[in-house]
DNA sequence: ATAGGGTTAG
């Protein structure tokens, strides 16, 4: 605003001035001081109403406004403020400021407007020399997926002979880090050596991150190891890394580490830690981490909130994750998805219906993820016309493409529901190819409806794409045996013995008193056995007065005495145990792989609707560390 | 001015 205000206006200014802030200048440098205050605290909103403010009093924004309230634009995301700012620049005749000009290269960007940006960079001479421009614009192509035209970028730096420097690699680095672009990553990381940028930390923490999200874990460690001065943010990389690719023990290890080497954890690494926790069950680390949330105030902080849903939820404490999601002032799509999950997970679809409505009622889109959520909730607890028209939203309502993860919550939706047919003809109809989950989902209802020929033809697939997974050798098994086809028994021994795989039986845990007990399915070597037998035939007689459904889980009970392949399942022995040593109106806490049996939550409506005790699951789908039957009371929940 | 760490399902 180079336009000279009006005399008139000049007086009124000061009259304002002087009423309400008798320190209000013209001059432009104090707002400057106060625009760039609040854009480094994150506060762009208040920041933008000061770039007003400072307009409506008659001072002149300069190239040392600009930065700050184009910054303030980029991460509200408001391209059309942005592009007002812009005539602003040109209007102010500052444009050519390096300052000014990379603000404007990133606002864009940020904003999605990857060609406007360009543009800018085009446009001025100036920016052909300068390495920020070029830095501001890679990492703008590479913020917007754009790989190729970074590394076109990149190869004209080199070409022309700009500087390139560590923020140049910061922007470029990213382009690499996912799983395939390992040996980009890899050549990335020589570059990095040859030009001696490694020695930059920043650097360093890049590549660590990169490798991590690449999946190689293993060249993550070792560049980690070879970072003599590591910093937070070094270990956060490390640590997030291995959350990331389901290592739950090697975070807890690290952290550990961390804490000897005096590096203080922030909240990026609670985050990290809470997923390991709520994976692994390590009680005492979350207590920990809880107490340590507190002290230091990182309560507010939303992605902690979601991780303690997440924890919350599957360590079966729905009241306490209800409870955070309850308090966050701003919930967001992960919020919600933590949260419907969690009652998915517990068999509360019902629940999880009704907030996934609440959502888009309060105006947050779901994602790919939500509609996951939402849909597993669905077919856990057998809502499948519900299921069905989320579906079909997904795709016709939200735009979005739905993917394997998807179809296979459908096929387990519509296979649990006996429409195997319809589930078989929702695969063949598939855009995308169907993954190992798909297939398995499909045989997972063959199981339950006893429809062998459908079974083989998923079974072929299921273990074409995943030939270790036991699960669905044991699921055909014990299909064939159920069938009485002992020659289709054999031949899945046969093939588990060829491929050397072994069968763990399924296993589920009650915690009692502070112990954790471990059943295993088929199990009688507990001292309790005749009794938690005893007590699952006399459930059985009373499933059958009350409303007789259960015929079938008698007879295949029964043929679970005799038949090798057939076992009782685990999670019944130990729900009988827990109810054999528990006074009514306790709190039974069943430690189950939630991702293999479905029948679980029923089975638990069902026996909590004839005893007065109340039932609380918790996820072991991640207990590796319990599978020897050993675990210590103390360290896990 | 440009940059590095974070949540969600199966």
């Amino acid at each position: 605003m180079t336009v000279k205000p009006s005399q008139n206006r000049r007086i009124s200014t000061r009259l304002l001035q002087l009423k309400t802030a008798p320190t209000t200048p013209t001059t432009s440098s104090p707002w400057n001081t106060r625009l760039r205050e609040l854009a480094n605290q994150s506060l762009f909103t208040e920041a933008l109403s000061v770039y007003r403010e400072m307009l409506s009093f008659g001072a002149s924004p300069n190239a040392f406004t600009f930065p700050f309230a184009l910054k303030s634009c980029a991460a509200l995301s408001l391209p059309f403020v942005g592009s007002q700012l812009h005539c602003h620049v040109i209007r102010s005749g500052c444009d050519p400021e390096p300052f000014v000009l990379t603000s404007l290269i990133s606002m864009y960007c940020k904003c999605a407007l990857i060609d406007s940006a360009r543009k800018v960079f085009d446009e001025n001479t100036q920016s052909m020399k300068l390495s920020v421009c070029y830095n501001a614009l890679l990492s703008g192509y590479v913020l917007n997926l754009r790989y190729c035209d970074a590394f076109l970028l990149f190869g004209k730096m080199r070409e022309l002979g700009v500087e390139i420097n560590a923020v140049t690699m910061l922007g470029l680095i990213p382009a690499c880090a996912g799983p395939g672009y390992f040996w980009l990553g890899t050549f990335m990381h020589c570059c990095c050596v040859k030009s001696g940028l490694v020695v930059d930390l920043s650097v360093a923490n890049c590549l660590v991150t990169m490798y991590m999200k690449c999946g190689s874990v293993d060249y993550g460690r070792r560049l980690f190891n070879e970072i003599p001065e590591k910093g937070l943010i070094t270990w956060n990389a490390m640590i997030s890394g291995y959350a990331q690719n389901g290592l739950a023990t090697h975070v807890l290890a690290l952290y550990r580490e961390m804490k000897t080497c005096g590096v203080l954890p922030d909240a990026v690494t609670f985050v990290g830690i809470l997923s390991s926790v709520a994976h692994l069950g390590a009680r005492s680390v979350g207590c920990e981490v809880e107490q340590q949330i507190a002290a230091n105030g990182f309560g507010r902080n939303p992605f902690l909130s979601n991780a303690l849903i997440n924890m919350y939820a599957r360590c079966g404490n729905l009241k306490k994750a209800r409870a955070i999601f309850d308090c966050m002032p701003v919930k967001s799509v992960v919020s919600w998805t933590a949260i419907i999950g969690g009652y998915g997970m517990h068999g509360q679809g019902e629940v999880a219906v009704q907030l996934f409505d609440e959502m888009i009622r309060s105006g947050v889109r779901p994602d790919s993820t939500a509609f996951v959520s939402v849909l597993s909730a669905c077919s856990h607890a057998g809502l499948s016309d519900k299921g069905s028209n989320y579906f079909a939203a997904l795709e016709k309502k939200y735009g979005l493409q739905p993917g394997p993860e998807h179809y296979s919550c459908m096929v387990d939706l519509l296979g649990r529901a006996g429409q195997l047919n319809e589930a078989w003809e929702l695969i063949k109809s598939m855009r995308v190819k169907p993954d190992g989950a798909v297939w398995g989902a499909l045989l997972g209802a063959c199981k339950i409806h006893k429809n062998v020929e459908l079974a083989e033809i998923a079974f072929e697939k299921v273990i074409d794409l995943e030939p270790t997974n036991i699960g669905y050798y044991v699921l055909l098994s014990n299909l064939y045996s159920e069938a009485k086809n002992l020659e289709g028994v054999s031949r899945v021994r046969v093939m588990m013995r060829e491929r050397n795989l072994k069968k763990d039986p399924g296993c589920s845990y009650v915690e009692l008193n502070g112990r954790v007990h471990l059943f295993l399915a088929g199990d009688r070597s507990h001292h309790q056995t005749v009794e938690i037998y005893k007590m699952l035939d006399e459930l059985e007689n009373l499933f059958e007065e009350l409303g007789g459904s259960n015929r079938i889980d008698r007879e295949k009970r029964s043929e679970e005495k005799h038949s090798t392949g057939m076992a009782m399942h685990s999670e019944k022995l130990a729900i009988a145990f827990g109810l054999l040593n528990t006074s009514p109106g306790t709190e039974i806490v069943v430690i189950k792989n939630l991702r293999i049996c479905g029948d679980c939550h029923l089975f638990m409506k069902m026996v909590s609707k004839i005893v007065d005790r109340q039932f609380v699951i918790r996820d072991a789908t991640r207990f590796h560390h319990f599978k020897n039957g050993f675990c210590s009371c103390k360290d896990y929940w």
